[in-house]
DNA sequence: CAGGCGTGGGA
DNA sequence: TTCCCAAGCCT
């Protein structure tokens, strides 16, 4: 047996059940595609169904508001994701009747739909025979055929595109596509793949030299980037805050925070209130309290922010325009969230 | 085009 | 604890 048959053999006994195969729509197809970016199946997963649930065609998510999907998206992380998502929506809702486009070269076009996304729709919906390149394949062909380009060049992304496209069983390219993915992540997995009891084992180059640790190669660590985030928690007595939206370019684009003082250190009290951006926002009498002793680390895969809660009680505030009965309709960062969970079970 | 973008789980 | 990294994409 070829490559691809003992693939797809291998698959036809070991592949998953998931809701997202059950129907060969390309909506649903589209939103498990773009959930699964870069994300796990079990996190996903609960997203999905919520999604499908709450909005069963391309209409009823091009309908809703941007918001509302980042609140639906709050803690699955990449908010970009969500925002293209929407944004796409609409676009197929309002300018392509809801019809899907149903070719990889239509498909690309689509924001949020790169290269993987189109050959996964293209092939699984429509049997257009264009391979995917996504972490499991570059896992799985980098060990078998031996091959040592870093998959994060531009070497080795072309290469390994090349090699998957001659690999790809054209006949069945969906069923291809996913089995290999599917291989990735049961079988030939990042730590401890099952060699023992690989289809592969008498022609795997990774097993015959004892590679496997060592591919697939990927260059470059990236750095993280340390920061320093005081979240000014305003309580009036009117039962009031403040809630901004994140704008611009960095993280968390869409979702809202509590005023921000970023710093390039740990401060304290008195370094808070002395400060610009604090009297600005407080030019009248306020009772201030660390809410937790020690910073809380936040990490992303990126940046750390080191975390201080400043819960700030003042009679009135005109800004303050927030109910806090409300807050929990607005989508937040984790780091938020977590907050307000721990929060609101101190309060009562 | 290299860097930026989240979160959670496992070793 | 720390590190890696999981069905990538955008700019």
């Amino acid at each position: 047996m070829n490559f691809s048959n003992i693939l797809i053999y291998w698959y036809l006994q070991n592949n998953r059940e998931l809701p997202w195969r059950k129907s060969k729509n390309p909506y649903f197809v589209w939103l498990s595609e773009i959930m699964l970016q870069q994300t796990r199946v079990a996190q996903g997963m609960a997203y999905y169904l919520k999604f499908t649930d709450t909005f069963p065609t391309v209409f009823d998510l091009a309908n809703a508001e941007e918001s509302t999907v980042l609140k639906m998206w709050q803690g699955l992380g990449y908010y970009s994701r969500a925002r293209n998502l929407h944004f796409t929506a609409k676009h197929i809702a309002n300018d392509l009747n809801g019809v899907f486009p149903s070719t990889y070269k239509e498909l690309i076009k689509l924001k949020g739909i790169g290269d993987y996304t189109a050959s996964a729709i293209a092939s699984i919906c429509f049997n257009e025979p264009n391979a995917v390149v996504d972490g499991n394949v570059y896992r799985v062909l980098s060990r078998y055929f031996g091959i040592k380009t870093a998959i994060n060049s531009s070497a080795g992304i072309k290469e390994f595109k090349v090699l998957a496209q001659t690999l790809l069983d054209t006949s069945q390219s969906g069923t291809y596509n996913q089995a290999i993915m599917d291989f990735g992540a049961l079988h030939c997995k990042p730590q401890n793949p099952l060699c023992e009891t690989c289809p592969f084992a008498d022609s795997c180059v990774a097993f015959e030299k004892n590679l496997t640790k060592e591919l697939p190669v990927k260059e470059k660590k990236i750095k993280v980037r340390n920061r320093y985030f005081n979240f000014m928690v305003i309580k009036t007595a009117d039962e009031k805050t403040i809630l901004s939206e994140r704008k611009g370019k960095g993280i968390w684009q869409g979702l809202y925070q509590f005023p921000l003082l970023e710093s390039d250190t740990i401060i304290d009290k008195e370094e808070l209130i002395t400060s610009e951006e604090f009297i600005k926002l407080f030019p009248d009498e306020t009772t201030i309290s660390l809410f937790n002793k020690k910073e809380i680390v936040h990490k992303l895969s990126h940046q750390h922010l080191n975390t201080q809660f400043w819960i700030v009680e003042t009679v009135t505030l005109p800004k303050a325009t927030v109910k806090w009965t409300e807050i929990k309709q607005y989508p937040v960062p984790v780091l938020i969230a977590n907050f307000l969970e721990e929060y609101q079970l101190k309060s009562n």
